[in-house]
This record gives structure tokens, sequence and C-alpha cells, in this order.
DNA sequence: CGATTCATTGATCGAGATCAAAATTGGTGG
DNA sequence: CCACCAATTTTGATCTCGATCAATGAATCG
């Protein structure tokens, strides 16, 4: 549960004890190797999970077997608050690297934000976070060339790491392959290798083996017109 | 504030009464008029919007100008509910026609909520079908090609004017111009003409000034790989 | 009715897909 | 530690879908 309490506290009024409703709850830790299937397509959500620890993914398959991912999720990322609503799930969700899940039955969690508005403050707002990634991934997707898309995907992903305290500065993990990044952007993994190589090419970012670096973040940003406000990483109380 | 009753309550057990506690609110109306702006970037929400009468559109603008339509807004729909978090808004709303709103305060809204729970799990329930209608934005974005986007957000606008009550039958009213359909299908207008036309010679829909006809249901699902479970038509409560 | 906005059609161009092969990486067991 | 196998990445060549530019044709509205 770490991850999250980073980053909702990080920018509220949070206090530690305000957490202690969720850990008196019945939170449940599980885990699941590297590829493993979370959540099916048509699955009954019987709880709601925050990531804790490595990178999972949600996505839907077409019937002609393409692929689309919708979100990277990321540790201190929670799913599904949609579970408080008694549907099928309509996605999937994967793991990509080991993950490590912490999850409560609805009851519970309803329970918990119920007994503390601050609680249920803090959860609304990471909803709101991720609806709005949600609607830029869609512009990305809508309006921006390969190149543009990859870039503005990367510095995303090193902000969202960073409110949750998992960026050496510039350079951050990535346990994505070429299919993934693909999947996530709609392109073709031929055409992410070769825009992962012209961004290279033009000195914004260095690769090795599972991580990336940003070596000029003001150009990257101006290639990709990043604008980071939509990741409300400051929030204020209402 | 009809379309939203008529939406919310077809498929659950919420009774007239449990909209009391919402007319007894002070619900203020208010009139847009086409292509007026209705909230702009970076303005601080202050009140809870349902669309009663009209379409509306969520958008971002990139620097160069360029435009990607997040979301169609049609009776019933309602926004934001990120207004009960204190932040600007990331993205802009524009009135499509004539717009009519019924709008409330936050904190009148929360109260009403508080007071109903049936009430909240309604509005929780709109909420978790306008995100799952993003995610399947990101997906026909991403993975479907020109014609079958158009063909997919045909079947998803017929779906959801049905589910308010503004169908008659397969026809159904569109007041989007080519570029609005291009900015909400990340095409351009050009484009979006031709694949109307070839959806059109396929003998699939029938166009007339400001209105479509599907023809083929079947035909344009299958074209579109289209499947409604997205929109979680059908809602049992928690 | 003109005038302005919007839709269609034609011609050309380019970003990205696809197909195929070569190079790299990583994991495994001897 | 090395050799081998599988998976992933890179690179090259070609093709296609959709963008762009430009002109014509309809609609809508004072």
């Amino acid at each position: 549960m770490q991850p999250l309490i980073a980053r909702i506290s990080a920018y509220s009024d949070l206090a530690a004890d305000d957490f202690a409703s969720l850990n008196n709850a019945p939170v449940e830790r599980v885990q699941h190797k590297a590829g493993a299937k979370i959540i099916a397509v048509g699955d009954q959500l019987t709880h709601v999970f925050v990531v804790s620890r490595g990178w999972a993914f949600r996505y839907r398959t077409l019937q002609d077997g393409q692929r689309q991912i919708v979100n990277l999720m990321l540790p201190g990322d929670c799913f599904d608050l949609q579970a408080l609503i008694d549907t099928p799930a309509d996605h999937a969700v994967d793991a990509i690297t080991s993950v490590h899940l912490s999850r409560m039955r609805r009851a519970d969690f309803l329970n918990a934000i119920r007994a503390n508005g601050r609680l249920a403050t803090g959860f609304w707002w990471a909803s709101v976070q991720e609806e709005s990634i949600l609607r830029e991934h869609i512009v990305r997707l809508g309006r921006r060339s390969g190149k543009e898309r990859l870039a503005h995907l990367l510095l995303e992903l090193q902000r969202r790491l960073h409110m949750v305290g998992l960026s050496n500065g510039d350079t951050i993990d990535l346990p994505l392959t070429r299919e993934l990044v693909a999947d996530t952007l709609g392109l073709s993994p031929v055409h992410v290798s070769r825009s992962t190589a012209e961004l290279r090419r033009l000195g914004l970012i260095r690769t090795s083996a599972s991580s990336i670096q940003i070596l000029q973040p003001k150009k990257l940003a101006e290639l990709a017109q990043f604008d980071a406000s939509y990741l409300h990483s400051r929030m204020r109380l209402a």
C-alpha cells in the first residue's frame, strides 16, 4: 500500500492515521507472476485493488485478435472502483512484471471510505487523475504522430513514476516490450522501434536494457506537445 | 432532468421519489447557444451538470491548433463529477446545438447523494458507463480503420440515444459536421466524408440532412467489430 | 437571392503498416 | 563459463490508408 500512500498523501492533507481505517479493514495481499491474467473480460468484480509493486495493463482485444492497451497500471494505481457497480468487467487486466496487489472486498472498501471523508476524497482524486490520463491517451492516439506519441508516453510515465517515488531523476525502469508499447500507442512494433531510434538519434533519450533516460526533457516535451497539467499532481481538498 | 431519469431509472430500482432529494436541492437551469463555450480550460469547476437537452462536446486543443474530441455529451450525460475535487479543468466543453443544462453546486450535489445511497449508486453507475465509453474510444482510435471508426461511432451514438429515448428506431438525429466527427475519430474531414460515402455505397446507412438511418445494423456491427457490452446498459444495484 | 459555411470529389503525397530477414538479447542446461 | 534456443529488436523494401491541397457543388441563412 506504500505507493498509494506516497501518491495520495504527497499532495493532500491526509495524515497517516487517515489510512488506519484502510489498514484495519481486511486487506488481502495477492501476487501474480509476470504475464499472468489478473482480470478476464466478463469477470464479476468483487474487489477493489491497489498495485503495490510491479506493472500491469488494462486492455481490450478485438475479434480479429488486435489488442489495444487502455491504461498502464503502475504502483499506486487503484482499480476497479468500477467494481462498486455490479456489472461484468468489460476489459481484461494482465501482469507485465511480477505484480503485488492489495485488495479489499467491495463492502469493506465502501465502509472504509464512508468512515473517513478525507480518505474518500483521496480515492476520488486518484480516480479523477486516472480519468484525465485516459482523456489524454485519447488525444495522444487521435492527434499525434508516432514519434510524438512515444515521446508523450515516456514523459507521462516518467512523471507518474516520479509521483510515487519510483524514478531516479530522468532515468526510469521500463519493463515494456516494443509490442506492449505498440499496443498502447496504436502503432506497429516495427514503427515503435523506428520511432525509438529516431528519438535516440535526436539525442533526446538514451536506452539501455530495460530502462530509458530522458536526456533533454524540454525538447522532448516540446516535440510531444506535452503539458503535464492533466496529471493533476497537485490536489487541493474540497 | 428527464433524460437522466430515463437513463438511470430504466435499469435500476430507482423510484421517482429517489429523485426527490435532487429536486429539492437547488437545481439551476442554464442554457447555452449553439457553439457557445460552456467550460474553458483552467476554469475552477463549482457545479455538477446534467445535459437535459441538446449536444455538447468535451475536447482538448493542442498548441499547434489541432483538436481532439474526448467525448460527445448527449442528453442524460452528467459532468463533471470531477468537480468534486478542487482542481482546474483540464479540458474544454462547447455546445454543439443549443444546450439546456441542469446544474447544482458541488456541496448541494454531495448532500443529495449522501442523503440517498441509491441515488449515489445511480450516479456512480453513470460515471462507470462514461469511463467505459472513454476506454472504447481509445480502442476505436488505436486499433480501427477510418471506416470502422465511423461505423462504430454511429452504432454507439444510436445505442446511447436509444437509452435516453431519443432514437426513432434506426434513425437518429446527428447534429454533427464532418469536422466534428473528424475531430472525434482522429481523422481529417475529407476522410470522414469519404468513409461516410463508402458506408452509404455498401448499403449500410442512409444519410439525409442532419440525420442518418442504419439500414443493416448487423452488417455494420460486424464491420465495426461493435460489441455493445461496454455500454453497460443493464445495471444491477450492488 | 447573394454569401458564407459545409460537403463532396479529384489528384498527389507521406506516415506508418506489412512482410521478410538479420542481429541482438536472454535464459537454460551441459 | 559457454553453447544453444527462443524471444525480442532492428533494419530493409514495398505497399496502403489516410492526409493534404485544391476546386466544385449543396445547403443554410440573413
